[in-house]
RNA sequence: GCCCGAGUAGCUCAAUGGUAGAGCAACCGACUUGUAAUCGGUAGGUUGGUGGGUUCGAAUCCCCUCUCGGGCUCCA
């Protein structure tokens, strides 16, 4: 069978599945009101109005109906009905008879099995009883028709596979994945923390991630100055009447911290860095010739996000944008975007994400400027990542009011996508400030502004890297990147020893110096996935080395210290 | 924000209306160990809330509230 035929296979059978639930659910309650039911990634859902919410101890009881039918082996028979008759058919079922009426045909598709009849354009399987594998996995509110004005209903949802094995295998993964999410590993390795106390979606950030951070940071900072920008730090609460020129209060009131009165004057925390960084440019007339101006910043911005959408480090209120503007003349558009991009791509690539989306989103509804200005602009967004060869989708119409973007998407462990580095055009702040420069004609002109992230937050970039890595950091990352085991307390003299020379030649190093057994030391520095473990006991100190045993398990046996010193410099060097 | 679920010691979890318990961690002591958990002891909780109620009695039932989780909606 071919993979494609193979697809159609399953969706058709996932899709059954989804019917089959329905059976069950309307054998177990008589009121159901039925919603649609749908295949998605992995298996279906189905959406219903219960008499009482569903408990989880409720999908076992639902899942053993669903087996009854599918032993049954009942044929779904497809039928084509009037819509009168339709009508007729469903007509205790609210959500159905909607449905029917936007369906613009004369008459309408309905597929049967055993005791349950759905709208259903279909197709099915043969009968109830080709089902292979499936399980409900769980339960959740969802409004009708994704719209948060109408009513909620309650969704089941569930997956299924060609067999058992696939099943268990999807499950598997599901388990790796649970492993890899980086709210389990920021415990489990202390990386950061919230605390009620403060607030949720505040951010602690323990030594060791924090050590992550700053070594993230101040690779971001070296390649910046390489690149031509130049680090500015600027405030984090700015006068109201600002943000009411940008327009930020306007059209993010909703997404802001409430406003603070300070001696009379209100005043906002920052949701942005941009405003600081055009007062800086402001700050003095500018000649064409000494554009691009670029100006970095690793800038903490707070927004209010509504609570239910908080995540772990992915989703906070209070964040660290790896921010920067380029101000430049439009004829300077189309190489700023190359380069920012090309340093997008670099850092990507720094980091080990080797899967990304790149997004190119163009005109919303809701713009500001003129369509030639944003064609223009989204037509040097596009020739930059030709000139790139970068491979990109258009995202139609998701554009920011202000301008046309690219976004690069990073994918979690779950395989929620993240929107990490931006590249924007912005046509709107240029005007509301007057950021102008003055040309080589003697008159003032508009600049053209971009505002980039290349990692995204840190908070978010700090989610994503410790699940692709599943917390197994590369050497050059590693908070701890080597623990000295002494065997027996006289070897803590010499491990300390060892310390003190890696630490002056740059290695994150510690000696391991409790009175408890090496096989204890190595288990928790296993636990801990620090990558090199420097065993010493009476033999490593007789030839002044020490026995090298790395993260993966291996056991490299006894090198000389530059020789263990060597080897982390050239991992750390090859960021591997 | 909405629907559902959960909150018990630092962590992972037990106790289903009748005196809150275990393992790990912490602390003290012994052991001095060769590649993923040495042994013994001590201490630690007004059960998310210096919330409200039912009850002779509440971790357990009800209400309020906070936080977290699964989704939906949202996401400059």
């Amino acid at each position: 069978m071919t993979s494609e035929k193979n697809d159609e296979q399953l969706e058709r059978m996932r899709h059954s599945v989804a019917h089959i639930m329905a059976e069950a659910v309307q054998c177990l309650f008589k009121e159901a009101k039925f919603g649609i039911g749908p295949t998605i990634e992995d298996g279906f859902y189905y959406d219903f109005e219960l008499p009482r919410a569903l408990a989880p101890d409720d999908l076992p009881v639902i899942e053993n109906k669903m087996r009854e039918i599918i032993a049954q082996d009942a044929p779904f028979v497809r039928e084509e009905l009037g819509k009168d008759r339709a009508r007729e058919l469903f007509a205790t079922q609210p959500y159905k008879l909607e449905l029917i009426d936007e369906i613009p045909d004369a008459s309408v598709i309905v597929y049967e099995q055993g005791s349950f009849t759905d709208l259903c354009r279909g197709p099915h399987l043969a009968s109830t009883g080709k089902v292979r594998a499936f399980k409900l996995t769980h339960v959740a509110g969802a409004y009708w028709r994704g719209d948060e004005k109408r009513s909620m209903l309650q969704r089941i949802y569930g997956v299924a596979f060609g067999s058992q094995k696939e099943l268990d295998d999807y499950l598997f993964r599901q388990a790796e994945a649970a492993r890899r999410d980086h709210r389990r590993l920021g415990k489990e390795l202390d990386l950061y923390s919230t605390h009620e106390g403060i607030g949720p979606g505040l951010i602690c950030w323990h030594p060791r991630g924090a050590l992550i951070r700053q070594v993230i940071e101040d690779f971001w900072k070296a390649e910046h100055i390489r690149r031509g920008y130049e680090i500015v730090y600027t405030p984090h609460i700015a006068k109201l009447d600002l943000w009411k020129t940008s327009g930020h209060w306007e059209f993010y009131r909703d997404h802001l911290f409430s406003p603070m009165e300070v001696d009379g004057q209100q005043y906002l925390l920052r949701p942005m860095n941009c405003l600081g960084h055009i007062s800086i440019y402001k700050s003095k007339l500018r000649s064409y010739r000494n554009l691009p101006v670029r100006y970095a910043e690793l800038g903490t911005v707070y927004r209010y996000e509504r609570t239910g959408v908080l995540y772990g480090l992915a989703r906070v209120r209070g964040f660290t944008q790896d921010d920067a503007h380029v101000f430049c003349r439009s004829d300077q558009v189309e190489d700023e975007l190359a380069e920012v991009l090309n340093l997008a791509q670099f850092m990507m690539s720094s980091f080990g994400f080797d899967k990304y989306q790149l997004l190119l989103s163009t005109r919303p509804e809701q713009y500001v400027g003129t369509v030639p200005m944003w064609e223009e602009a989204t037509e040097c967004l596009k020739n930059a990542l030709e000139r790139l060869d970068l491979r990109y989708e258009v995202d139609p119409g998701e554009g920011v009011f202000y301008g046309p973007k690219i976004d690069i998407k990073l994918e979690d462990a779950w395989g929620h996508v993240w929107q990490g580095p931006t590249i924007q055009v912005d046509f709107n702040l240029p005007q509301r400030f007057d950021v102008c420069y003055i040309g080589e004609d003697g008159l003032e002109h508009t600049v053209v502004m971009i505002h980039r992230t290349v990692l995204g937050s840190m908070e978010r970039f700090l989610a994503c890297l410790t699940e692709h890595y599943g917390g197994v950091f590369p050497v050059w990352l590693s908070p701890v990147q080597a623990v000295i085991i002494p065997i027996a307390d006289r070897h803590i003299g010499y491990a300390h020893e060892i310390e003190a020379s890696f630490k002056n030649d740059g290695i994150r190093v510690r000696v391991d110096d409790r009175s408890e057994r090496m096989n204890l030391k190595i288990r928790e520095a296993q636990l801990e996935k620090v990558p090199y473990m420097l065993i010493v006991g009476d033999k490593e100190m007789d030839s002044c080395g020490a026995s090298l045993r790395l993260r993966s398990g291996e056991d490299l046996g006894l090198e000389s210290l530059a020789e263990v010193k060597n080897r982390i410099r050239t991992a750390v060097e090859a960021k591997s």
